[in-house]
DNA sequence: CCGCCCCCCGCTATTTTTGGGGAGTGGAAA
DNA sequence: TTTCCACTCCCCAAAAATAGCGGGGGGCGG
């Protein structure tokens, strides 16, 4: 993949093209062509809790200009300065990718250049970004099995039903009265979504359930 | 947005193309080229709960072939047969889209031929397809604007600690032991996040601050 | 400088949730 | 047909979360 990646950053004639794979579990995985520094800096400091790339791409639909990112703050600036230093470059373009369970992906191109030749190269490219970035996740997924196939057993409608109303703030009693059934028998479904989703508590599974895209709120 | 759809249809020379928007709390919205009968028969029936389309594309990354679906099951047959009686294609393709918060769309084609000429189809056209269905899809929310996520309130950096550990499954107790302040203290992190989310309790506040992206687990 | 927000700590009392049990129905799949 | 699974209901004791009160120190921007 590695080399791949490299060959489709000359062909794009970019400073770097990244694959980065963030999972649910906060595990990262990806290939691309920033330093080895970068990267190693990147981990070290969990910066994906910091990343505006990562943090907007996260509850957006779209691909996204990083100019249109929110930026400000101090810790953010500050990571920002470090990751040009770095060799990131001041321009970039990134892909989100989703898969089901919340699994997530981002495809990006990086580069140093002003803004109108940046705006120039995506309205040019975008498209084979696109296609290239789902190529590229579905590959990564082909060599790395693992992160896929998790199980992804479905709620039943009783169980999405619960944990729905539960993710909207209703308590138990809320949600059994919403139900119409008793609160005896609703907790009977909190569990076994509980037991599904393999979460150690209520909290727990609503975040599973709704992470995982069983659940919409 | 039914008039693009008709002239693309028209372009790929199939016998459908449809755009469905289903969340899991039952809310559809979708335009294409089935007959209104068979659409307000879907609604009507709620088949967005067995229709092997929407329950494979969920589950799946990528655009699948309906062929390679699952349609074993007594209801699940007739509900093909009933398709195929108001017209719909006996191949099809669908491409799963999806959003922030387990926002979820499929663009499907479909179409009335033997297997061979449908995966010469495909083969020919996928790229294509997967342009436009992502395409489709920005159009769409551009016109229905209320489905996008809403944008939110920042919280602290340690608020945002509390939560993530919170969404993770830890109790109280764990996550003022794994942040090395008093439950106490902690307590004072969960009620002021809630306040600021306008929630009525932690696993509501949990659940937005997920379904925000304000945090990422 | 002041106000605001972030960070940290304490107490008590009440309400809610959780973790163990157990039991019976009906429907769908193998 | 038999075996699942979803759905419904029940009890009780222990643990967790909530609501209310109080305190102090630090930084940042108007």
């Amino acid at each position: 993949m590695q080399a791949v990646i490299e060959a489709l950053r000359d062909h794009f004639r970019v400073d770097h093209l990244v694959y980065h794979w963030v999972d649910s579990a906060g595990d990262q995985y990806g290939c691309g062509t920033y330093s080895d520094d970068w990267r190693d800096r990147y981990i070290e400091q969990n910066y994906v809790r910091l990343d505006p790339v990562i943090i907007g791409c996260y509850s957006r639909f779209h691909p996204v200009d990083w100019k249109r990112l929110d930026w400000s703050g101090k810790a953010v600036r500050a990571f920002q300065a470090e990751a040009i230093e770095y060799g990131v470059g001041n321009q970039g373009y990134s892909i989100p990718i989703r898969g089901p369970n919340g699994q997530f992906a981002l495809f990006t191109a990086s580069h140093n250049c002003d803004d109108q030749a940046w705006t120039v190269f995506i309205e040019k490219n975008r498209r084979d970004l696109l296609l290239i970035a789902h190529e590229f996740n579905r590959k990564a997924l082909e060599f790395e099995p693992d992160r896929a196939p998790e199980v992804a057993r479905q709620l039943s409608p009783r169980e999405i039903d619960a944990m729905t109303l539960l993710a909207m703030g209703y308590n138990r009693a809320q949600v059994a009265d919403s139900l119409s059934i008793s609160e005896h028998t609703l907790r009977v479904y909190i569990e076994s979504a509980r037991a599904k989703l393999g979460a150690m508590n209520t909290t727990h599974a609503v975040a599973r359930a709704l992470s995982r895209g069983l659940i919409v709120v």
